[in-house]
RNA sequence: GGUGGGAUGGCCGAGUGGCUAGGCUCAGCUCUGCAAAAGCUGCUACAGCGGUUCGAAUCCGCUUUCCACCUCCA
């Protein structure tokens, strides 16, 4: 089962079947926020999705290290030479020192992460935490040849690289016509070639983030650190490396060039990425003002919203397009949603109470085979690329017949005993630890919820029983106004909050 | 201008050269004291124009159109 995976590679533009360079073993490197500002839900897609790439990874019993760095220096505002570190920027704005900044958004991250249901990686490095690493690795890059030095800056030469391996090959681009089709920009005075890049930058006096090295004071350059953390932990060669589309073109390139200039390698086999959200078809970005921050979706406060949406409607929406199709935020997408994702909780509940006679016969072989096709089916599609909405497509049909089982519309002991403990651990666990989907309705009060409803509706049952409808009705009523469901079926009546 | 990716039924969103996507909405039926929930059924699409093919929404070409990247961005 577990060699029959196939991923996506943007280097080769084509799925590939996954071997893993340990067997038994991944290593997972996925390119993680700048904490100089609040993550919008853009953001917050890419790190569901490979969430859940890691979840399936994990179900399939490889041991993952995952590792997702926190950008807290470098990434400088301006593309010119007198571009600005993001980090500083903030901090003089908000009169704040650069640390608190750091402190305060990679706080707020971690929190929303959180309330998504994300799983910590195994290791959330931070570039401020390896200088050593970064200045080492220009070091070995200027000594073999393929960086220069120019007052106090250190550059990446890209022309150079280039006769060592096709340094477009990730973008699918050329880097002749690079230089052809690409406008020209200002201030790129030291540079040999306009496709070099920092790799270490001299500080101003004014730069509040700034450290010794062998080139007098500076920080590292744009790309560095991803480079050197992912090798530090995951090896000069590692399995797969995934981040968002935009990252393509010049962050992840840079990054291959620089592990071909220091370690003559590229860093991993697998590349992934994961494709844009938009709003209205325009894709969601700080800068045009239509980001969505998580906790304005979760109180429905922002200007194009309609209702609040919960982070479990959200993480059902976003599983629903695959991580590669660009997915459009509107609130009748996230209503439908809404309500997908109450049916789908709901039928694992209906699946939970349901208890089998024991029989391991078949009552209906066509049956008990068509519930084991649908079982397998749920890994055939995450095997193919990790396609959640066609999985999700398989547990809505599983859904249906696990509510006619529940409301006796069809016959549980149609399936064998193993048959149905199966489907009770793979619907289970494809929910839960696969797509990471927590019912929200659950609440933790010693069951004194569940008593006083039993206690309810044990009272609306004596009266249904006398067929005073006028109280039963009342009773049900009332209910609905605190958005409580009340469910009358064959064996009694059960509820549910909307 | 260059490069890449799209255009699917009322909405969202998968997918494959011939076989049901799925969810939401809507209509009908069953169940029900009535409803709700649930099950079943129906509405049935692949931007346009050519071409390849026994057969194309799926392959090729052209056209229209949208988006992304080429500047920090998940």
């Amino acid at each position: 089962m577990t060699n029959s995976l196939k991923i996506y590679n943007t280097l080769t533009r084509q799925k590939e079947t996954f071997v893993p360079i340990q067997e038994g073993r991944v290593g997972l490197y996925v390119c993680g926020p700048t904490v100089y500002n609040d993550v919008h839900m853009g953001n917050c897609r890419t790190f569901l999705s490979f969430d859940v790439i890691y979840r399936y990874l994990i179900h399939l019993g490889y041991k993952v290290r995952y590792v997702r760095n926190i950008t807290d220096a470098g990434h400088l505002t301006d593309d010119g030479d007198e571009g600005e570190d993001k980090i500083s920027k903030k901090a003089r704005i908000d009169q704040l020192e650069p640390m608190e900044i750091v402190h305060k958004y990679t706080m707020g991250f971690r929190d929303v992460m959180k309330q998504f249901n994300v799983l910590t990686p195994n290791i959330e490095p931070t570039a401020t935490g390896h200088i050593v690493e970064q200045i080492e690795m220009t070091k070995q890059i200027l000594q073999n040849g393929y960086a220069y030095e120019a007052n106090g800056t250190i550059y990446c030469d890209v022309d150079k690289l280039n006769q060592l391996y096709d340094y477009g090959q990730l973008s699918g681009r050329k880097l002749d016509d690079l230089y052809t089709n690409t406008r020209e920009l200002d201030g790129q005075s030291d540079k040999r070639g306009a496709f070099d890049f920092a790799l270490w930058k001299k500080a101003n006096p004014e730069h509040l983030q700034q450290w010794q090295s062998p080139w007098g004071m500076g920080f590292p350059g744009w790309h560095l650190e991803c480079s050197a953390m992912s090798r530090k932990y995951l090896g000069e060669r590692f399995d797969i490396h995934g981040g968002g589309m935009d990252l393509v073109p010049i962050h992840h390139t840079n990054e291959i060039a620089q592990s071909m200039a220091c370690c003559k390698t590229t860093p991993a086999n697998y590349w992934m990425h994961t494709n844009m959200l938009t709003v209205n078809g325009t894709k969601m970005s700080k800068s045009l003002n239509n980001a969505f921050l998580p906790h304005e979706l979760f109180a429905g406060s922002h200007p194009l919203l309609e209702q609040a949406y919960s982070p479990m409607t959200v993480r059902f929406f976003f599983l629903q397009a695959h991580y590669s199709s660009t997915i459009d935020f509107s609130n009748e997408a996230l209503q439908a949603a809404e309500k997908g994702y109450k049916r789908l909780m709901n039928a694992h509940k209906s699946l939970l109470q349901l208890t089998h006679s024991g029989n391991q016969t078949a009552g209906n072989n066509t049956e008990d085979k068509a519930v084991l096709q649908l079982l397998d089916e749920c890994y055939e599609r995450m095997n193919d690329d990790f396609n959640t909405p066609q999985t999700i497509a398989v547990l809505f049909e599983l859904s249906s017949k696990i509510n006619a089982y529940h409301n006796k519309q069809a016959n549980l002991n149609d399936l064998s005993k193993d048959t149905f403990d199966r489907l009770i651990t793979v619907f289970t666990s494809f929910i839960t630890n696969v797509l990471g989907l927590l019912d929200e309705t659950t609440t933790a009060d010693n069951g004194i919820t569940e008593g006083l409803m039993q206690l309810v509706l044990q009272m609306r049952t004596d009266a249904r029983n006398r067929k005073d409808w006028l109280t039963s009705d009342i009773i049900r009523d009332r209910l609905n106004d605190l958005k409580i469901t009340v469910k009358d079926g064959k064996d009694g009546t059960t509820w549910g909050v909307d």
